[in-house]
DNA sequence: GTCTATAATGAGATAGAC
DNA sequence: GTCTATCTCATTATAGAC
């Protein structure tokens, strides 16, 4: 029985990798650093991923999942300003828990060059459910947007909810600030906020209720 | 006389690692191409630049300089919608001409950490004098915007204007692309066009007839 | 100023004992 | 599965001849 309850020990390498990597950026951490913050032996890290592309390859594997499953969650209540707000908010807090994929992108690209394909799936997918979102708003009065303006505003989103931190240029091992949250969000909310009908304005309002993560 | 006209070797490898580095970045080329790009041996790059770092502040005086030229250049003609396009185009130039610096701040800044301090002053000088532009249009009645509006688009212009090129994936080698270019004249077009008055749409107009570099 | 070595480092990766 | 020891390799940097 329970061939799967093994030691865990790939688990806890990819815990503390993701941790690093959301810190300074998975390309700036030596294998020798994974191992010793995972308690175990630099030979021992290389039993369960040969290549440090590996753990690149698996984090995404994770951040994947996690993505496709914020992106494409049904809005709860369709209409209702607290439903986008909430559905924001779960693009936050998902930008936060993976932040090294959204800030160093590029250079894990570089490390794991199979994750090019993989990248541009789950930000095309993510992309078009973003679309949905605001067709769906569109359609029940609280957005005004032609096609040609939700085009460029999913691109805009996706551009600032991908870089804003980076901008921000949030260091090291700082710990999660709410003030700096608060601020990405501000930005994408400024995005959208010329589109919104004036029944539309609930939903920057419930998503300033709703606030931290 | 002439004491300044020397052999160029210095401007020579400044160039080719611009080229280098708005290709695949100063943080992925190594000194051996460097000198080689420039067709002198590495061991003579250092007795130019004892560190590779000092490659990196070299550029950047270059780029910070050019940076201040086009942020703060007046505008040609105020309340003329063609002089805001046009200062446009000189910000999308610039951003060709040094995107190393918009896309790899973060590695650059890794590389040579006495960066960080420049390029937080450069920043906020051009973030400053795209205010300035914006309340001057407000003031010639071709936006109609709150202080706070301008506060937040001016950030989310900084953010689409730095990092759409990475959005976009531009990779290695390839050449410019004018359809490249316009697509972040689009992106950033769609920041502000919601705040433009009618007559201020000419300003779009004006960025459209004047289109490539 | 320019070159030919060559040193020094640091990181990813492997072999093989336990 | 886990460890110790070691290898390989790329890259930055230096010494010193020309």
């Amino acid at each position: 029985m329970s061939v799967r309850r093994r030691s865990g020990t790939r688990e806890k390498v990819l815990e503390v990798a993701l941790a690093l990597a959301n810190a300074r950026g998975l390309h700036r951490v030596t294998t020798a650093e994974i191992a010793e913050a995972a308690r175990i032996n630099e030979g021992n890290l290389y039993y369960y991923f040969q290549r440090k592309a590996q753990i690149a390859e698996a984090l995404f594997a994770l951040f994947a999942e996690a993505t496709l499953a914020v992106a494409e969650r049904a809005i709860a209540a369709p209409g209702d300003p607290a439903a986008y707000a909430d559905y924001q908010r779960g693009w936050f807090r998902l930008m936060w828990d993976f932040r090294a994929f959204y800030r160093d992108a590029t250079e894990l690209r570089a490390m794991a060059p199979s994750l090019r394909e993989a990248m541009q799936s789950v930000s095309a997918r993510g992309q078009e459910a973003v679309r949905r979102v605001f067709a769906d708003m569109r359609a029940h009065g609280l957005m005004r947007a032609s096609d040609a303006e939700i085009e460029a505003l999913v691109c805009n989103i996706w551009i600032v909810s991908s870089y804003w931190m980076d901008f921000r240029g949030i260091e090291a091992e700082e710990e999660l600030r709410p003030e700096d949250l608060a601020f990405g969000q501000r930005q994408v909310e400024a995005l959208y906020a010329p589109y919104l009908t004036a029944s539309g304005q609930a939903v920057v309002r419930a998503a300033a209720a709703t606030g931290g993560p």
